[in-house]
DNA sequence: TTGTATTTAATGTAATTACATTTAATTTTG
DNA sequence: CAAAATTAAATGTAATTACATTAAATACAA
């Protein structure tokens, strides 16, 4: 009972012909790709036994370059409204990918590092995920900055009320 | 620690200013696009106690006219890749917003149909839901179309490997 | 300084999701 | 027809997420 997201137009994906609008068309179209990029993230993680979560933080991490974060700094960054940080730190604790301390300038907060192990690890996911990437590349930057535009414009419109 | 979605471009709402490339850009602007709206919707939906799923099976149902889905007709029409379409209509059950009964036809089948207190409270929903939806309005019938056009081409060139 | 408010992270919990298995009914095959 | 395979839905479960609360440290204000 597994649902595939199969490859076509929206109408056909969802198998219903017509919307009330074309802004309707977009929302349903926005959440539905966002969510096929998703599952296929997923199925690509899923071998380096990290959750599409965990592996956002990894990346956010690593953009440190050696640097620590806080925990509310990773949340900030994160694609999700993030239910826990926290707990998602815990687990890449527990895989030996991070470090966790006590942030020396704030004993609130706490530092979050990544180690040479979740480094190694990226190493191997970017190989995986740059060859799925690669099939994006056929759209030619042309229209993928289009498509960054207007995903930018649709959020935006929102500040215009 | 509640994360906010801000309305801004992709690269300021995650503090990250350079992609590895546009395609990479992408493909975290439509997943946090999905995400930002999901979360749009799950606020409108909070006043009704309706989750975003239990939301889309409502309106899939209605768009029946009357007619019993299965459930296994629901999840291919379902936005997500479901977990589980059969608690989802038992939580509509339990809301007494859905009719659940065996299928004449087919006795492994659950026929499902929509009560019309179901139908009352899309109706509210639906009130609210517009509102929302007429700020994209704003972008212009033909931008959304190119929205949709660029969407389903990012999914569909994956079938061109 | 001292009390109050705020900030940061962790924790508790209920609900949801992912994933596998089970049960029952139907279809297919020999 | 009977056995095997398939299909539809439900169920079990572990993990994750949403949401609220707590605990500890810091900032602020009287």
């Amino acid at each position: 009972m597994q649902h595939q997201f199969l490859v076509m137009g929206i109408s056909e994906a969802l198998k219903q012909s017509k919307f009330p609008s074309e802004a309707a068309k977009a929302v349903v179209n926005a959440i539905y790709t966002g969510n096929w990029i998703v599952q296929q993230q997923q199925e690509l993680l899923k071998p380096f036994g990290l959750t599409v979560q965990q592996y956002n933080v990894l990346r956010i991490l690593r953009g440190q370059q050696g640097n620590p974060m806080t925990v509310l700094a990773i949340t900030e960054r994160m694609l999700d409204k993030m239910s826990n940080a926290s707990r998602l730190v815990d687990k890449l604790v527990e895989k030996n990918l991070v470090l966790r301390r006590e942030c020396p300038k704030d004993r609130r907060a706490v530092d979050v590092l990544i180690l040479p192990s979740g480094l190694d690890l990226l190493t191997q996911v970017d190989q995986v995920q740059n060859d799925w990437g690669k099939h994006f590349d056929a759209l030619g930057v042309r229209k993928l900055e289009e498509m960054n535009q207007i995903l930018d414009e649709f959020r935006t419109v929102f500040s215009h009320n």
